[in-house]
DNA sequence: TTGTACGCGTTATCAG
DNA sequence: CTGATAACGCGTACAA
């Protein structure tokens, strides 16, 4: 029952019949100490169950040696990998996360930012609704805190671990365009409010422009009509001629084929589906999701190390974005209406399962 | 550029020319002052851009106003969900979440749970390996650390909130057998390592058991097999008579319908399928999941009310389980062998979605 | 080699 | 109503 709520180096001193100062100098190894103090102190400290206060630390040290981070949700697994993915690289370095998340509204991110500040992390690891247009944590970058950024393309100088969202984009148009496809649609949550999901459309729409195909529709959907397929079903049949969609992410490309098969169209006969993401569960469907494949926890661990080295004091400069991959898979095949007789999914040779793209920039 | 890197309070009291006491008290709305002085402070707090400190707050009132969380991985999205259900609780309470994780190692789990401690966190929400066997826990609440659990099955005296597993998996059970099931198999990762996974096998076993079935076949996977469809359908392979099989997670239950495609068997008329958390892509699937539904955001939100009640002092009972559903799907049907005219998949009435387990204990 | 004393930012106490 | 001061736990000059 020796339930001392809270032991210090003071208490560690007293038992061990020396100064604090000595105390100090023997459990952080940063001084001299006779053997016979040093014998006393660590059986003292070990006897009491001593350890250091992080909080008093910090308060001396000027470092609290925590990371903030903020995201949209960790319910949204990229994310939740992401974070992982920013535990991993942190791991081993005396780091520890402090985790906000927003459920994807702007004030609530900057509010959590000033939160995190306030605990005075010693770093900041974000994704947030409009860092470009986000004045508290501008305000925190001009008070030195050092600040990464996962997902964002670059902007104001803003260090950040993103995927090329507009070539990924330009990507998913040309696999369209080779088959066939020119009636296309770009399916998305939240489109108003995510950089990642304008600069998809933006690479979409370029790219169909540029091979003088039809502007793709822009469909914005409610958080209502993504999980209710017989929704989802309705807003599909109102577009009539469409053949390929690309949703801005793989449950939304999931939700596409379930209201396909609602409204008895073939997928991917009479639709042809791409998504975002590449999450595993993709490739263990009856019919394996053609998507953009990204890695969200290399995501967070490039952010992290990034991050590291920032508060080393060391000069970073903006890596080039993260690879992706656009992977093959059984949602995609020519238009029905292009060729009659070829089109049992052809496709998707399930042996190759994903192609490398190159990335030339531009 | 007014980047002084720390504006104390201090900084605050000297421009608004009176003690630092009196900015305390204004800023905090904490005493008495003069609507003049309050004035003062209050414009040089705003043009200094004044923060509090929370280390300093922490130092001096003894709460840090943090509250530690470890999880085995956030790369589980059951995890990350019940951490956002803790962010959800949490959010308003003026606490912040520091976070951990373990990546499913003991070792590290009580590493971590040392690591949050020093740093002084007001409280800790845990899921691990091992809560019945770790001194790093015991010593933690010993020192008077409230802790609340999550997942786990009730021990030691410890609060938590779970699902009750064992029931669970005897209504899973029960389903099978009411379908004419006799022979069937528990899938399960790091069963050793996961008490979950334990007490669902026991439950599912006990009913086996009740109702004079065969024991059900014990299959532990390694990563490897888990996300190899070639892998696991060799081992399923192996098993022969199989009709049905429990999947401790839904991951897994996809995993063995890939599996069962690749061997020429079809689910559900060949094998049986159910599994268990209720992932929200479970209904998305051309052969929606039967399941056992949690709410792991549910989960989250209960150990945080939990936790923040017995941080206010209050005397906390033990809760009942949160409740679980049975979701019927697709991958569930009398088994072949038992009856031959009606095998059309016909168990799955896609109008009721779930049924409310009663949870009788015992 | 050792111990005393100060400062980190805050709040609470207490005397003015 | 106000302000000086002690205390929180720690590291570290500096003096012994």
């Amino acid at each position: 029952m020796e339930s001392r709520l809270k032991v210090t180096i003071k208490d560690v001193a007293r038992e061990a019949g020396c100064g604090i100062a000595t105390a100090s100098r023997v459990l952080n190894n940063s001084g001299p100490a006779s053997a016979e103090v040093r014998e006393r102190v660590e059986t003292a400290a070990r006897d009491l169950g001593f350890s250091f206060s992080a909080i008093g630390r910090a308060l001396q040290g000027g470092r609290s040696m925590t990371i903030g981070c903020l995201v949209p949700s960790l319910a949204n697994p990229v994310f939740a990998e992401a974070v992982q993915g920013v535990q991993d690289a942190l791991s081993g370095s005396g780091y520890q996360l402090l985790i906000a998340s927003s459920n994807y509204d702007g004030d609530a991110d900057n509010e959590a930012i000033a939160t995190l500040a306030a605990k005075e992390v010693d770093g900041l690891i974000v994704t947030m609704v409009a860092p470009e247009r986000s004045a508290t944590l501008k305000q925190a970058r001009r008070r030195g805190l050092p600040v990464s950024l996962m997902f964002h393309d670059p902007i104001d100088g803003f260090l950040t671990a993103h995927v090329d969202n507009f070539q990924a984009a330009r990507e998913v148009a040309r696999r369209f365009a080779d088959l066939g496809h020119r009636h296309t649609a770009f399916l998305s949550l939240r489109f108003s409010s995510s950089d990642r999901s304008r600069n998809r459309y933006a690479g979409f729409h370029a790219e169909c422009r540029a091979r003088d195909l039809p502007d793709p529709a822009l469909i914005e959907l409610g958080e209502a009509e993504a999980n209710t397929p017989e929704l989802l079903a309705e807003i599909l049949a109102s577009l009539g001629e469409l053949t390929a969609i690309f949703a801005s992410n793989d449950f939304l490309a999931i939700a596409v084929q379930k209201a396909a098969r609602l409204m008895g169209k073939s997928v991917p006969h009479d639709l042809s589906v791409i998504g975002f993401d590449g999450i595993e569960i993709g490739r263990l469907l009856d019919a394996p999701l053609a998507t953009i494949e990204t890695a969200p926890n290399a995501i967070g661990r490039q952010a992290a190390q990034t991050l590291l080295e920032m508060m080393q004091g060391k000069a970073c400069m903006q890596r080039p974005p993260l690879p992706f991959d656009f992977r093959a898979g059984a949602t995609l095949a020519r238009p029905r209406t292009e060729s009659c007789d070829d089109d049992q999914g052809a496709t998707w040779p399930p042996s190759v399962h994903s192609l490398k793209t190159d990335l030339k920039q531009g």
